[in-house]
RNA sequence: UGGGAUGUAGUGUAAUGGUAACACUGCAGAUUCUGGUUCUGCCUUUGGGGGUUCGAAUCCCUCCAUCCCAGCCA
């Protein structure tokens, strides 16, 4: 009765026609199988997530398989590292390739043979023009192309010469491969596209064994087919490759037909997902590297303490489409925030101290109240809490004369601590500039765990920390790494946007001991605070660093806002 | 101004000829040992104009707007 609750999500596109596929008969033993091709020439980012979410979700809810292909065509750009990190990034994910890994350069002996038989059948062609007057020949997006005069050589010379740039007798930029297509194609993409360019680049693969490389148009349609791909899913912007890829896979002697369909990349206002603006922030030392909790990175989000779950459930809640859109970022922080509520433990930490005296609270007694670990999670445990006379609590739940609508502590009021005691401000002790130096308050001691036996009540709870308990620890407060919705839109230039509060570090937080055991990986919440993880690259026992993954909603804030304060 | 695509609340996504909806945001309230969570309610929607039809977000025409394409990048 109750599980007739499973909201059956409305299906996408993608998964309409996949279905439609599979009804009828359209798909080799009934198996679909997708790829993830990223090529890898930088570190993935929140956007491949959706790619990745799409291509390994459909195979795993249609009991398909998806590939994990690396795109390297190009070794000018294309580092091992890079291999490494989108390995580890689509892991972190949940997602398993198992046996199905790719490269594109698996196929270069095939592609080359390929070439061949396109050359012997007159569909290719060597060509000599310049990038310029190859340019220049393609005509406009208004104007038809003209052929190139090298268009109608003899297949032994093009033989001939695509053997003789094989062998590196030819410099870089002097000779390509080209399709003899149609250069008056309304499609700038099939006016005789290049297959293959001269490039004198050790590829992290093959090393020196090459110096002619192929290009996407002919690599990837021929790779899908290759390795028998049903539905190659990319973005928007290759629509108008989708007639070059059907023309590769119509080439004589592929037997296998994939067809190519065409999704809207993931925006998010306040985020760039640029490769170039990206590395720009991190040569320019703007963020401490690709892996900065303030980068749209995978291995960013992942250090900021996002979660796996919270980031598939984001995509999947942004769904697929082909609209070209901007998702609200406060989705991702819903989605952050949902997920970690219902895990992260909880923990007291006091990032601004105030310090309290209990005055009539004996001095060197020590006493310690059981804190709930997550009161989210039946299954989770409890914890202990040293009190004492001497506590710290943020400055900010203090007030000497309180504004309107404030319900924390300020001279004559009474507040909760946290699992601890009730306790009412006296008087505020200063230094003779006028600065609080600390707060006396008094206790009740009837009041123990938080609540009284006349079961009155106070407006406001403070988390809180033992003086002579707490542990110190740096804290870094994340936020925005850019303070505009779309960054650059006002100037033109993003960097004019960045947020100079991105990052606040406080050296030395008081955490509750408890905050010893946190680990990397532990998700965490400072009550109050916000939630927080350990930093997996800084942090170590003796100096612990936590990272702000997101702040905790805050409607007091917002009502402060409002009044003008 | 060549070609390709896309227009549904503020944002994203459903509804494919039959009462326009879900989530986020925003706003209001209730609950609460986190001003968190949870719960309740409210706000605002089919780009414009024609047409077909008993009936149109959906089909047709037209206009408008936005995005993508002229790498020997992917």
């Amino acid at each position: 009765m109750e599980n007739e609750k499973n909201e059956a999500r409305p299906l996408n596109f993608l998964e309409k026609i996949i279905e439609d596929d599979l009804k009828n008969g359209r798909v080799p033993d009934g198996k679909i199988v997708t790829r993830f091709p990223p090529e890898p020439n930088g570190y993935l980012h929140i956007g491949h997530i959706k790619s990745i979410c799409i291509n390994f979700g459909l195979a795993e809810k249609y009991g398909g398989r998806c590939h994990l292909r690396l795109d390297d065509t190009n070794p000018a750009k294309e580092e091992t590292e890079y291999i490494d990190s989108i390995k580890e990034d689509i892991k972190w994910l949940g997602f398993d390739w198992g046996k199905y890994e790719f490269y594109a350069s698996d196929y270069y002996d095939k592609l080359y043979e390929i070439a061949i038989n396109l050359i012997k059948e007159g569909k290719a062609y060597v060509d000599e023009l310049s990038a310029e007057e190859m340019k220049e020949y393609r005509g406009s997006l208004t104007e038809p192309g003209k052929n190139s005069p090298w268009r109608d050589r003899s297949v032994e010379e093009n033989l001939r010469l695509f053997e003789e740039m094989k062998e590196g007798k030819y410099p870089e930029g002097s000779l390509t491969l080209r399709a003899k297509i149609d250069m008056a194609s309304p499609n700038i993409n099939m006016r005789d596209p290049a297959l293959y360019r001269i490039k004198y680049a050790h590829h992290p693969r093959t090393g020196d064994k090459w110096c002619i490389y192929p290009m996407y148009d002919f690599t990837h349609p021929i790779s899908d087919a290759i390795e028998g791909i049903t539905h190659s899913i990319c973005t928007l912007e290759f629509e108008d490759h989708r007639p070059a890829y059907d023309w590769a896979c119509s080439i004589d002697g592929i037997e296998h037909t994939p067809h190519q369909y065409e999704f809207a990349r993931l925006n998010i206002n306040y985020l760039l997902m640029s490769k170039r603006k990206l590395l720009y922030l991190v040569n320019n030392h703007l963020v401490s590297g690709w892996d900065d909790p303030r980068m749209p990175t995978i291995s960013g989000v992942r250090r900021r303490g996002y979660s796996p779950e919270a980031m598939k459930d984001f995509v999947s809640r942004v769904g697929v489409a082909k609209v070209e859109g901007v998702v609200d970022y406060s989705l991702m922080e819903f989605c952050v925030r949902e997920d970690l509520n219902k895990r992260a433990k909880r923990l007291m930490a006091v990032l601004d101290p105030l310090k309290i005296v209990i005055d009539n609270y004996p001095d060197d007694k020590v006493e310690y109240f059981e804190a709930e670990d997550n009161p989210e999670d039946e299954n989770s445990g409890k914890h202990k809490i040293a009190f004492s006379k001497n506590l710290y609590i943020e400055k900010e739940d203090f007030m000497e004369t309180p504004v309107k609508g404030y319900h924390r502590l300020y001279p004559g009021n009474e507040i909760r601590l946290k699992y601890a005691y009730y306790i009412k401000a006296e008087s505020v002790e200063k230094d003779e500039n006028g600065n609080i130096l600390a707060v006396h308050c008094t206790y009740d001691p009837e009041s123990r765990g938080g609540t009284t036996a006349d079961g009155r009540k106070v407006k406001g709870t403070s988390h809180w920390v033992s003086a002579d308990h707490a542990l110190a620890a740096e804290v870094r407060q994340y936020d925005k790494l850019f303070k505009a919705e779309c960054p650059g839109a006002a100037t033109g230039n993003y960097l004019d946007d960045l947020n100079p509060d991105s990052l606040k570090v406080i050296p030395a937080a008081y955490i509750e001991e408890e905050g010893a055991k946190a680990k990397v990986g532990d998700y965490l919440q400072f009550i109050r605070n916000g939630y927080y993880c350990v930093d997996m690259k800084d942090s170590s026992a003796e100096h612990m660093v936590f990272n702000r993954t997101c702040t905790l909603k805050d409607s007091w804030a917002k009502q402060k806002a409002k009044m003008g304060l």
